[in-house]
DNA sequence: TATCATTTGTTCGTATGTATC
DNA sequence: CGATACATACGAACAAATGAT
């Protein structure tokens, strides 16, 4: 049966018929794939093959696999949680973010940090410069999706405010502390996508082959200053940033290590 | 040397060793790891358990292996080209996009095809409604990131106007199209993150492990009727989009299957 | 609770193919 | 052409998780 072509390594026609098998709609999601004992039988090939092909499938996130269990069509997911990064205020001027029905998992943790290659231009700083983080962890209650939100507060910005000894005020206050502190506030928010870290996997909760969206705010004050930064890590498959976007006249970006 | 301790699986601890080693410093980004035969003297195991380890490194992204020649501890990259998504327009009222300085890698690629359950409710419509489909592949010729655009185009928002001629029109002028037909514009972003199909990791000539950021853009016009979807994929770890943020009055995003 | 069959995970060994220099 | 390095493939054995008996 299932005869194996041509092209390339055998663990690839596997992968390949078994993918087939997938999209012909043979193996539906969310069933268990044969196991290894019967595609070595299907496909007349080995284990290690038959292993290296559910290993191909499975970073391209086409299954899952438990330990036990067996293998799991996984079948695109679509993103299920939506979080609107857009800065809202109500007609009392106050502001709100889109966190709202997300649920804090675990008490802030506040610390002394500094600026890296990474974030010290996006803040207009030096590197190793002094700084408070602050690390929240949200969950999803509907759907048990987690999000990493920090927030990075430089010295200089929370000096002088109520920033300095309650660092810790949810991204709404804190805008609104620098606003009563004078300032014109803007933003710029950047996403990309990458692999988690290990330890970011764990606190996550991500499964195999699931890549993170990695969001980036910065606000600008007055003379567009650079005051705060604000990055959002989640599941890039469970969940999507949402952006409103209204015309704006040309302008440049702040710009950033290239 | 290198003593492997306790936790966990053989291919886990020297995969663990080699990672620590590359955050220490001892294997820079862009140097060649030991060989594999190295690899097996340095920690005494099997040729399948280094192979074990460097493959799960590989799925990290951490390093990139290639064939007859090494592998090559990669460094976390960080993005290189960024997409300003901001809607801007100048003095005229004339639109422009955020892809100035990509180039058009292929001539735009013009089809028909019909809306999915992922499209349809994003564009009001229901599923396997005809629409325009057209492709772009630019690629940023100061780095060679690729990024693929999709436009996808109902027939009922192209009557009646010069796009039901000429669908292969640029984004600035769709909306300038869309506009002078009456439309007050206005526009959601949404983000997310995946890891590529097969055929996309080839068209956008991605390394391995490297996911996707996926961006999805509706246009809405007078009434809040979505006119259009326009879709980008590129390298999330090359390449960022950027939203600039303006503070809103609270409004519903307009609701997405869930 | 304990045991067993099933299924995936880990580890060794060995041989050969193919890309790079 | 040869040396080196990674890729593919087979075989075998035991470990660990799961679910049913």
């Amino acid at each position: 049966m299932d005869g194996l072509q041509r092209p390339g390594a055998l663990y690839k026609q596997v992968a390949a018929a078994i993918r087939d098998a997938i999209t012909t709609g043979e193996f539906e999601p969310g069933t268990l794939l044969p196991s290894e004992t019967q595609l070595i039988e299907r496909y007349h090939v080995s284990r290690p093959t038959v292993r290296n092909a559910i290993a191909a499938l499975r970073t391209e996130g086409l299954i899952e696999v438990i330990h036990g269990k067996g293998s799991f069509v996984r079948g695109r997911p679509s993103a299920s949680a939506t979080v609107d990064r857009t800065v809202t205020r109500d007609a009392d001027g106050a502001y709100s973010t889109g966190l709202q029905g997300w649920e804090l998992a675990e008490a802030p943790s506040i610390y002394r940090t500094h600026t890296t290659a990474e974030t010290a231009p996006l803040l207009g700083l030096d590197e190793d410069e002094a700084l408070f983080g602050i690390d929240r962890l949200y969950v999803d209650p509907a759907t048990g999706t987690r999000l990493a939100y920090r927030m990075l507060l430089p010295f200089a910005t929370a000096e002088g405010t109520k920033l300095a000894e309650h660092p810790d005020a949810e991204s709404a206050n804190v805008y609104a502390i620098l606003e009563a502190a004078g300032h014109n506030l803007t933003w710029v928010e950047y996403a990309a996508a990458r692999m988690p870290l290990p330890d970011e996997r764990t606190a996550l909760q991500l499964p195999d082959a699931t890549p993170v969206l990695h969001t980036t705010r910065v606000t600008h004050g007055t003379d567009d200053r650079p005051l705060l930064l604000e990055e959002l890590r989640t599941s890039g498959e469970r969940a999507r940033t949402a952006y409103r976007i209204t015309t704006d006249s040309p302008r440049h970006l702040t710009p950033v290590r290239d």
